[in-house]
DNA sequence: CTGAAAGCGCTTACAG
DNA sequence: CTGAAAGCGCTTACAG
């Protein structure tokens, strides 16, 4: 507002644009100016205008994040990883909830880079494919997908193995004697869900079990769904030996269910979650789960992102990250 | 970068000046000629350059959130409501995490206004005052204080009533007849445990009912600290009458310790939270709590926000807004 | 109602 | 190693 570049160089003795050469660390200048710049900067309680340098430099300093939900404990974690990684780079972060059911096309996701508010963007949306992909792809804007497949390889993307991830948690469940393992399955709409199942599928058909379509329910991602389909079928009196349920809501919801039909975890059915929620080490004594990496991926994702706004091309912009087995105390 | 307000002023034939207008809305342009710039604007695909809107205009038309954590559910209520308001009014956010060890002064949330980034700032942290408030105070940048007294009373706050939250849960329970009403404070330096732990005692001044302070437990905001404090009394054979708990993550610990020493709640305890947290609704059949008004927040403290940066002094910078008893399942 | 000119506060070639 | 000049893409008074 008040104090510019010109009043820095003024009270140090040199141009504005040696002033700028300090600012942005150029190496070529003279050590004795370059302590009366830093001098009269710290004097004068200078900071240079984000907007000046922006348009200047064709460069913000901001990415933008797309996140689909502010109320999933992965997001969060990653949400909070890439905002420590940016923070760490002095760079800022511009969030933009896009909700489910939302197209990003005539959000204000779009408006982030044709604007020029961001230098890119990460979109952690792990729904079906959309048109705005298309769109940014076109406009050769740097973006990276997090949790998301996309057919076109091309398209910089770091995923987390979520097959591996339900083979892992089915296996073990086959592997502790149990007989009839249920399935609940994620939202429909997000990628995870069908890649979940077909770890478990997969574990099934490698121990040589036949898949049992009346164990695996449609749920969707919260415990609501978990408890109403546990509860469900204990009223029925179907009881399963094991429940593997594609996220931690799903599974505290299931295990709820279960301990109100009084049964015992895990000695009548063993549940095994997803995600390791930040409450999975505690509540009920801590749950098993198929902890995600979500650190990981918010570095991966900034790292390829960075790469691609500099210009470095990566050789192989899909990355796979593997999720790691957690057990506690609701399996055997 | 490609396509500037030349490009669009001499497809429409006029010039640049009338293009800005027409951008902003000015209402001095001949309606043909309006139509003409939105046809090219159209046509070409324009977006104006927000950089040098900044740099002209002196607004960035972004705010700056600034939050302790993205694990708290409260808080991820607050931003996302901030998030949707601004998204409606065309505005972007800008995301700020400050660890609550770390101090406000030495973060990248003073370079967020002293740079020009955020034409505001919002604070949510409910933490102890700093220095850095000064600073802000000093300067004479917009900001407001969310969930955060303040002894200045100049300075611009929206508040949740949380002696009062205090106050209602435990007249709740005092109501029911319960006799020994246990409470579990807490994070010290979070202004709401005090508060919280004031409506505790006023409810009970008002019954008549002495406080005990071998009923009080210092903890903090976490599971674990429920389930450790809630466990350790009834290994020692102590039994509440009722256990009114400082967040509904307190209170799910206690739940679980309680259920897991093989009481029943609320016939042999009950328990009420605070928050509202997304799983109160649902988890052991729903948990009685004092709904915190996230929502209201949100928009009060844009608003004030919003007000300040347009320069209207508002008369009273200080808003109260009240929570709400929600009685579920661990309550009589 | 419209446009020429100056300015917002920086950086980037280009000379020296 | 240093600085004068031009430019980044808009908007804001000021005349007309």
């Amino acid at each position: 507002m008040s104090i510019s570049i010109y009043d820095v160089a003024r009270t140090a003795g040199v141009s504005v644009v040696t002033v700028s050469r300090v600012l942005n660390n150029s190496p070529t200048v003279r050590e004795k100016n370059r302590e009366r710049v830093l001098a009269a900067i710290k004097e004068l309680d200078y900071q240079p205008n984000a907007a000046a340098q922006s348009l200047a430099k064709g460069r913000t300093g901001t990415i933008g994040v797309v996140i689909p939900s502010l109320d999933d404990s992965f997001m969060m974690r990653v949400l909070a990883g890439t905002e420590a990684i940016l923070r760490e780079r002095g760079m800022y972060l511009i969030l933009s909830v896009i909700s489910e059911d939302e197209p990003l096309d005539e959000s204000n996701c779009v408006k982030l880079f044709t604007e020029g508010r961001v230098d890119g963007i990460l979109i952690l949306k792990p729904l079906e494919n959309e048109p705005y992909i298309m769109e940014l792809k076109k406009r050769d804007f740097p973006f990276v997908l997090l949790d998301q497949h996309h057919a076109d390889r091309q398209i910089a993307t770091v995923m987390v193995d979520n097959v591996n991830g339900g083979y892992q948690a089915t296996k073990k469940l086959i592997d502790s004697g149990a007989g009839i393992i249920a399935h609940i399955k994620g939202s429909p709409a997000y990628q995870s869900s069908h890649e979940r199942y077909e770890g478990y599928k997969k574990a099934l058909m490698e121990a040589g079990i036949p898949l049992r379509e009346e164990w695996v329910a449609q749920g969707h991602f919260s415990m609501e769904s978990g408890y109403t389909i546990t509860s469900d079928w204990l009223a029925k009196g179907r009881k399963p030996d094991a429940v593997f349920a594609a996220d931690d809501n799903i599974a505290f919801g299931a295990i709820d269910a279960i301990k109100q039909h009084g049964l015992r975890i895990p000695e009548d059915i063993e549940v095994i979650g997803f995600d390791d929620h930040p409450f999975s080490a505690t509540l009920f004594s801590g749950i098993t789960t198929v902890r995600q990496p979500a650190e990981a991926l918010a570095r991966n994702g900034i790292e390829l992102l960075l790469a691609m706004i500099n210009g470095e091309a990566k050789r192989n912009p899909a990355i796979l990250l593997e999720p790691e087995l957690v057990i506690r105390s609701t399996t055997r």
